[in-house]
DNA sequence: GTCTATAACCTGATAGAC
DNA sequence: GTCTATCAGGTTATAGAC
């Protein structure tokens, strides 16, 4: 049993519950109750509940685009590496974090200000990943494939319930059915990069 | 100018608002003053908030629905056919009304209630769309399949605010894209069916 | 740093006049 | 049917004791 500062504590208790819920829906007295302390602790710490979401908030972000960057920028690697990676990590990353898309997708529904931050960093157009595929397929769109690739990764998460429920699948069916994923997106993608 | 009784006006209001920020973010007051109507008449018409998200919602998950299941269970089209006019379809759908998806989803999270009586009808798995596909290529598992397809369709609606903001992209050129999309999909999901 | 008590505010819903 | 006024309940945030 490792010893937790209440600060971590509190911030861990506010990731479970802002993912869980969303911003609105989430009542500070929630979290307090979730990390085992006294409601005014959390003002003590955050000063408000708007200040500790955008703490959250913006660890979220950077998981959901951390993943990515080194992936497609590094110039070591070819496109269809690239491809591979980036399908296996976000995939893995999202099992372990299954709240995360949705979580993300919707809260920059309310306000887009947190993530304009993290923009900068990825620079998408320059990247070694848009300057492969525009050699290889210069009549691509590169919008298109990216938006392809990623929301084969993403979107059964978000579909998630309602898969769930249409199929009657257990978590750990839904778990299994993501590893099959893993490597079929590859191949998938690659049949799409070969068409004309 | 249409005369619109307030009951309707109400409405279409609270479709409004709803969609654009999810039901515990939508104040009654909010919907009222949208409307342009006095609070206490939102009582007086639908009883209570939670009643009048119930319509709402049950509208929504119908349109999102109603599209698919007559495409999915028409015996007298091929496969391939079915994939564009799903593509188009659900394109057409979403961009006459772009906060549908993540809507659907988002509050699905809070209670699939809504959702549950509308699968019946889908049935999925008895659909003609997946006898043809299990016949063409029996190798492929049919929810990969169709998550893909639906994914391709309507992620990139899901990370619009992202994708907008990523490439400085106005809301007619995104509209542009869709279209440029719906063409696409066919192409790209045909392609999939191909590769062993 | 942590707690209790409470202030200050917001939100859904209703009572009652017109 | 529509309005104003208000209630009841819940939520964030803070004051102040320990």
């Amino acid at each position: 049993m490792v010893k937790t500062s209440t600060e971590e504590k509190i911030k861990e208790a506010a990731r479970k519950m802002f993912s869980k819920k969303g911003y609105t829906a989430t009542r500070t007295r929630d979290i307090a109750e979730e990390a085992g302390i006294n409601l005014a602790l959390l003002n003590y710490y955050f000063r408000s509940k708007e200040k500790l979401f955008e703490i959250v908030m913006l660890e979220k972000m950077e998981k959901y685009f951390g993943v990515l960057v080194p992936v497609l920028n590094d110039a070591s690697t070819t496109l269809e590496n690239k491809i591979e990676s980036i399908s296996s990590k976000y995939i893995d990353l999202v099992l372990a974090n299954p709240e995360l898309p949705l979580f993300v997708l919707s809260e920059l529904r309310n306000g887009p200000e947190h993530f304009i931050k993290l923009t900068k960093k990825a620079d998408f157009f320059n990247s070694e990943f848009i300057r492969q595929l525009v050699k290889k397929r210069p009549d691509v769109n590169p919008l298109h494939f990216f938006t392809s690739l990623l929301g084969m990764c993403l979107f059964p998460f978000l579909m998630r319930p309602v898969l769930q429920k249409m199929t009657s699948m257990k978590d750990e069916a839904f778990h299994k059915l993501m590893l099959e994923r893993k490597k079929l997106i590859p191949v998938w993608i690659k049949a799409i990069l070969k068409v004309r």
